[in-house]
DNA sequence: CTACTTTTGCTAACAGTGTTAACTTTTTTA
DNA sequence: TAAAAAAGTTAACACTGTTAGCAAAAGTAG
C-alpha cells in the first residue's frame, strides 16, 4: 500500500503552503490581515480545506508560535555558541533576543502579544521549555553549577527584563532614540548580572 | 440658549454609558467580545448611535488606554505618597504597577498588548507622559538632582523591567508560583536600583 | 399655532470574518 | 466494473465593523 504513503505526502505537503500562505500574508499585512479565505485562495483550493490541517485559525496560530520559538531558540544558541563565559554568553543571548523581536515583529507579537488567551495551553508548548533551559543552563554555571530555586528565580528576572525592553521598544510608547535603546539594554542586563548572587 | 447647554450634556452622558458599558462587557467577556452591536443593545439605542460619539472602535480603545494610564498613573502617586525616600519611592512604585497589571489586567492588555497598530497616536497620548513624569521625578532624585540623558535611560530600563514582569507572568508562559513572582519583582528592582549610579 | 430647519435615531445594507453542513467529484479498493 | 472511501466544492449560518438613506422628533422663526 505505497497509496496511503503518497498520500500522506501530498497532505503534508498542502498543510505547508497553509502555513507558508499564511505566513506570507502576515509578513506582509500582520497576523490580523490573515484569513482563512485568503489562504484558501492563495493555496487554490477552496475553503474548508484549510480546515483539514487545522482545527480552527487558533490552531494555525499555535504553529507559528511553537515555529517562533525554535526561532529565538536557535538564535540564543548561535548568541551563547561565540563565547565560553557564562556571563558573556548571558550578554550575548540578550542581545540577540532583542534582535530577534525587532526582526521578527509580527511572530514576537502573536508569540507574547496575542497569545494571552492561551494562558492554558502555552504550558504544553515543548519549545518554550526548550528556550527557557538554553538559557538555564548559562545561568547555572554562573552561579557555581547548583540548580537551586534560585535560578529558576533568576531565569524569570532575565527573561522578564528581555521581554519588557523588547516589547516596550516595539509599541515605541516614548520613542526613545535607536542608540539609547542599546544602552538601555546594557544598563539592565547589567544590573541583572552584577546582582545575579544576591 | 440654555437649551444647546442641556443637548451637550445629555451627548456626554450618552457616551458615558457607551464607555460604561463597553466596560462592562470587557470586564466580563474581555476585550475581543466587545462589539458595537452589543454597546448599542446596552444602551438601548440602535447601532449608529455609537458612531455619533467614536469615529470608530479604535477610538473607543483609545479611551480605554487613556482611562487606564490614568488609574496606573494614580496607583503609582499613591505609592510614592508613602515615602519620601527616592529609592523606596520607587519600590512602591514597583509592587504598585505590578499590583494594578494584575488586577486590571484587561485595562493592561489593552493598553500594551492590543495596542500595537496604534504606535504613531501613542506618543500623543498625554496620559502615558503623566506616568512617565511620576517616576522620573523620582530618579531624578535618587541620581542627585541634576535631569542627565542618564535619567532617560534608567527610566525606560525601569518601565521595561516592570513591563516584562507583569506582562511575562500575565501570559503565564512558565508557570511561577505565586510566592516567586514577588521575590522575582523584587531582585530585578534591587538589580536596578545597585547600579542606578553606574 | 404653523412652517421650516436641524438634530437625532432608525432600518437596511455592504463587505468582511470564522466555521460547518450537505453535496459532488474523484480516487481507491474489492 | 461496482461499491466504498477520500477529497474538494458550494452554500449557508452567525457573527463582526462600518455607512448610506430615510423617518421622526425637537428646536426656531414668522
Amino acid at each position: 500500500m505505497a497509496v496511503t504513503e503518497r498520500r500522506l505526502k501530498q497532505r503534508e505537503q498542502q498543510k505547508e503552503s497553509i502555513l507558508e500562505a499564511a505566513r506570507a500574508i502576515m509578513l506582509k499585512e500582520g497576523w490580523p490581515a490573515v484569513s482563512i479565505r485568503k489562504i484558501a485562495e492563495l493555496i487554490g483550493y477552496s475553503l474548508p480545506v484549510v480546515y483539514n490541517h487545522f482545527e480552527n485559525k487558533d490552531a494555525i496560530m499555535e504553529d507559528f508560535i511553537r515555529h517562533g520559538f525554535i526561532l529565538l531558540g536557535d538564535a540564543a544558541l548561535a548568541a551563547k555558541a561565540q563565547s565560553a563565559d557564562p556571563a558573556q554568553q548571558l550578554k550575548l543571548i540578550a542581545i540577540a533576543y532583542y534582535d530577534f523581536a525587532l526582526s521578527h515583529r509580527e511572530y514576537y507579537q502573536i508569540m507574547f502579544g496575542l497569545g494571552v488567551p492561551n494562558c492554558d495551553r502555552a504550558k504544553e508548548i515543548a519549545e518554550i521549555g526548550r528556550f527557557g533551559d538554553i538559557i538555564i543552563s548559562s545561568l547555572k554555571q554562573l552561579q557555581g553549577g547548583e540548580c537551586s530555586p534560585q535560578t529558576t528565580l533568576k531565569f524569570h528576572t532575565f527573561w522578564s527584563i528581555l521581554h519588557g525592553l523588547s516589547s516596550i521598544n516595539m509599541i515605541n510608547l516614548t520613542a526613545a532614540p535607536g542608540e539609547l535603546q542599546q544602552k538601555v539594554l546594557q544598563d539592565a542586563i547589567q544590573g541583572f548580572i552584577m546582582n545575579i548572587n544576591n
